[in-house]
DNA sequence: AAGGAGTGTAGAACAGCGTTCTATAGTTGT
DNA sequence: ACAACTATAGAACGCTGTTCTACACTCCTT
């Protein structure tokens, strides 16, 4: 038996890192995460950082396609009627953030300073809002949000979802039960929107 | 007449230091508020920033009561009908929140490394929240949001509106016209929330 | 089996950050 | 006129992301 390698495998390096980097956002918060202390955590020089991943903007690139991986994975729902579909996919979304709030956190509340995320995080992304928007659409074959521009209602479900998510992850959030608040939320939501035009003004 | 004095009086000092840190961010972002970079800017020593404010944390703190200030301001709107009220209020809220993005986006949007709101900030913010709560607890007394718990439906619509604007700062809203989406929006979350309960689940 | 290519290592170095400290110079009130 | 106050410049400390250099180890080819 030879004795134990000084030296880490390439693949275990890249997913302790990742997962070295989310325990540092969620003990420490996002600005707990720096490049030494993420070596340092990692059991792995700092350069690897540099070798592994571009810097600490790749390690971020890294995260974010892994939260858009998880939350496809979630949308990926069998549900017959769309309507209820738009409902799961959402209270889905909101159990994300809250369980994976370093993703979350990396991924749309937190500005890292000097990142900008890569060319194929943002094709991720927006494949993320592509899903939300032919879910949207389905429930216009089915009737639902008549006369409306499908994309249009995705960008608002998407707001409603996302603001509500942030001030609770903020801690802004004053609601008696949390869970009910925001079912009722996205169902009234839902609703409104699918009636043709109530306003008043 | 005396020659020019050296030495800037204090109350230009902090109106001066305020709004440089103002311009910072707006023109090179939250990253671009650094100690060095605001002292340049307002033209006064670094120094300056810990003799009249507490630090940075200082700048920030009076930014974002500022911020709150000019807020509650613009929710004093007169008009009877509380429903209008409500929408008219959502449109000043992102109205503000597109004009004043530095102010938005120090308060709810960029989490400055190192910063927590001092308890003066803390209280003017919930100030704020009350100012909604109330506009929300008229509408039920004349008749709008039955059997709802008027401090949810001020968090739910807090939620919506933020998040709104929130993508729309980050540069994630696909609207087609973005004006009318929002209205659509909240029109159609406040219908949606008054509606007793639809929700077929 | 030997040797070079590739790669992970440690550590120094750089500019910039928020913050603190010291010493100097200007202003103000008595 | 003199003391109290305050804004100033500038150095300093420990931190940051990043780059560079020199060294050690592994693996593949010859």
């Amino acid at each position: 038996m030879p004795p134990r390698p000084q030296r880490t495998p390439s693949e275990d390096i890249v997913a302790g890192v990742v997962s070295a980097a989310l325990e540092l956002i969620t003990e420490e918060g996002p600005e707990g995460l720096t490049v030494r202390a993420l070596a340092r955590r990692a059991g792995v020089a700092p350069m690897s950082i540099y070798n592994h991943f571009d810097g600490k903007n790749g390690v971020l690139d890294a995260i974010i396609v892994d939260g858009f991986t998880i939350l496809a994975s979630l949308a990926e729902t069998s549900l017959t009627d769309p309507r209820e579909n738009l409902v799961a996919g959402s209270v889905a979304y909101r159990d994300f953030a809250l369980e994976h709030r370093a993703h979350y956190t990396a991924m749309f509340l937190h500005h890292f300073v000097g990142y900008t995320p890569s060319r194929d995080t943002m094709y991720v992304a927006a494949k993320g809002f592509e899903i939300l928007a032919a879910q949207v659409q389905k429930c216009q074959e089915w009737g639902i949000f008549p006369d409306k521009f499908y994309p249009d209602v995705a960008q608002q479900l998407w707001a409603a979802v996302h603001g509500y998510v942030a001030l609770e992850i903020l801690g802004i959030n004053f609601a008696s039960d949390r869970d009910a608040v925001f079912c009722d939320f996205i169902n009234g939501l839902i609703s409104g929107l699918d009636t043709p035009d109530v306003s008043l003004l």
